[in-house]
DNA sequence: TAGATACCTTATAG
DNA sequence: ACTATAAGGTATC
C-alpha cells in the first residue's frame, strides 16, 4: 500500500472533490460507500472515491496500455488523502489538474453573474483529466442518458469486460481496454443496457485497438481540427468530442453545446444562439472568456443542473 | 448543405 | 396503474 496527503489548502484554489468527481465530468471514479450521484449536494464530505488506471512511465494516467493500479482518494478539510497499489502522487495531480491556478482562470473570465454564482456555489472544483480512452467511451455512452445512468454503464462495462485488481482486501474492475471492448459483442453491450449505443461503443473501441485512430492523437492539433479528427469515431458528434477536449485533452476553451447549455444560450446569452453548432460554439466561447471558457462552462453547467436558477 | 426522423432504455411526471 | 416525456445526441436519409 502507498499513500500520502496532499496540502489542498496551499494550492492556487482550494480543492472541492465532490464537486470535482460528481458533476457529470468524469464517468471513472467510483464512491466507495456506492452513493455516487445520489444526493448531490451533502453526503459526499469524506468519502472515498476509487478508481483503477493505468499509468504509463512519465506518470500519464491511461487505460489503453500498462499494468493497472488502483487509486482512492478522499478530502478531509484542506488535506487530500490517496492510497494506491503504486506511488500515485503525480497520478492525483494529473487525474484532478490540482495544478490549474483557479484564481487566475477566473480572472480571465468576464464579469457576469450567472458564472459569478457558479463560480461562488462551487469554488474548488476543477476541471479532470480523464483517460482519454474512457473519456471517448463514456461520452459515446452519454447521449440522451441522464448522468447517473452514464456512470452506471461504466461501472458495467469494467464489471464485464475490465480486468480485476486486489487491493487492500477487496477486488477492483479496471476500464476495459480498447481490445477487450472490441471484442464484445453488441448483443452483449445490449443486455447491459446500452442499447443504440452498443454498435458505437463497440465500433469505436474496434478503431482504437486495431490502431486506426486514437483519441490522444487530437492532442496534436488546433482545437476545431482536434474536434473534426474526434468525430470519426462512431457515436461521437460535435458535443461528444467538445467533452472529451474539456474532460480528457487539455482543450479548456472547449464549450460542449448539451442540452443544458442551450437552455442557458436562449434564457441568458440569446444573441449567441447562431443556429448551428460550429457558429454558436464559437460566440459562446468568446462571450464565456475564450481561453478557459470550458471552466466557466462546467461550473455554469453544474450550478443549473443543481437548481442554480430557481 | 440544411432539416427531419429514428433510435435503446429507464426514471419521472402527469 | 398507465402513458407521455425527457435524458450532457448521433447517424442517416
Amino acid at each position: 500500500m502507498h499513500s500520502g496527503t496532499i496540502d489542498v489548502s496551499s494550492l492556487a484554489g482550494s480543492l472541492d472533490l465532490q464537486a470535482t468527481l460528481e458533476s457529470g465530468q468524469s464517468y471513472l471514479w467510483r464512491r466507495e460507500d456506492g452513493r455516487m450521484y445520489e444526493d448531490g449536494e451533502q453526503t459526499g464530505g469524506e468519502a472515498w472515491y476509487v478508481t483503477v488506471v493505468r499509468p504509463d512511465e512519465s506518470g500519464e494516467a491511461r487505460l489503453d496500455a500498462g499494468e493497472p493500479a488502483v487509486v482512492r482518494v478522499r478530502q478531509r478539510g484542506g488535506l487530500l488523502e490517496w492510497e494506491s497499489t503504486v506511488d500515485a502522487e503525480a497520478v492525483v495531480r494529473s487525474l484532478l489538474r490540482l495544478d490549474d491556478d483557479l484564481p487566475a482562470i477566473r480572472a480571465a473570465t468576464p464579469p457576469d453573474s450567472l458564472i459569478d454564482a457558479a463560480y461562488e456555489r462551487y469554488w474548488g472544483m476543477r476541471l479532470v483529466r480523464d483517460p482519454p480512452f474512457g473519456a471517448l467511451i463514456s461520452f459515446i455512452c452519454s447521449a440522451q442518458m441522464r448522468v447517473s445512468r452514464i456512470h452506471d454503464m461504466q461501472v458495467a462495462l469494467a464489471e464485464a469486460f475490465g480486468d480485476t485488481v486486489d487491493f487492500d482486501g477487496r477486488s477492483y474492475h479496471a476500464f476495459p481496454t480498447p481490445v477487450q471492448l472490441a471484442a464484445a459483442s453488441e448483443a452483449e453491450l445490449r443486455d447491459l443496457g446500452l442499447g443504440y449505443r452498443a454498435p458505437y461503443v463497440q465500433r469505436s473501441a474496434e478503431m482504437v485497438a486495431s490502431g486506426e485512430a486514437h483519441p490522444a492523437e487530437a492532442r496534436d492539433l488546433s482545437y476545431e481540427d482536434a474536434r473534426e479528427y474526434l468525430t470519426q469515431f462512431v457515436g461521437v458528434g460535435e458535443k461528444v468530442a467538445d467533452c472529451v477536449l474539456l474532460f480528457s485533452l487539455d482543450f479548456l476553451e472547449a464549450v460542449p453545446l448539451d442540452t443544458w447549455i442551450r437552455k442557458t444560450i436562449a434564457e441568458y446569452y440569446p444573441d449567441c444562439d447562431r443556429g448551428n453548432y460550429a457558429d454558436t460554439s464559437r460566440a459562446i466561447r468568446e462571450r464565456l472568456g475564450g481561453e478557459y471558457a470550458g471552466y466557466a462552462q462546467t461550473y455554469v453547467f453544474h450550478h443549473l443542473r443543481n437548481g442554480g436558477d430557481d
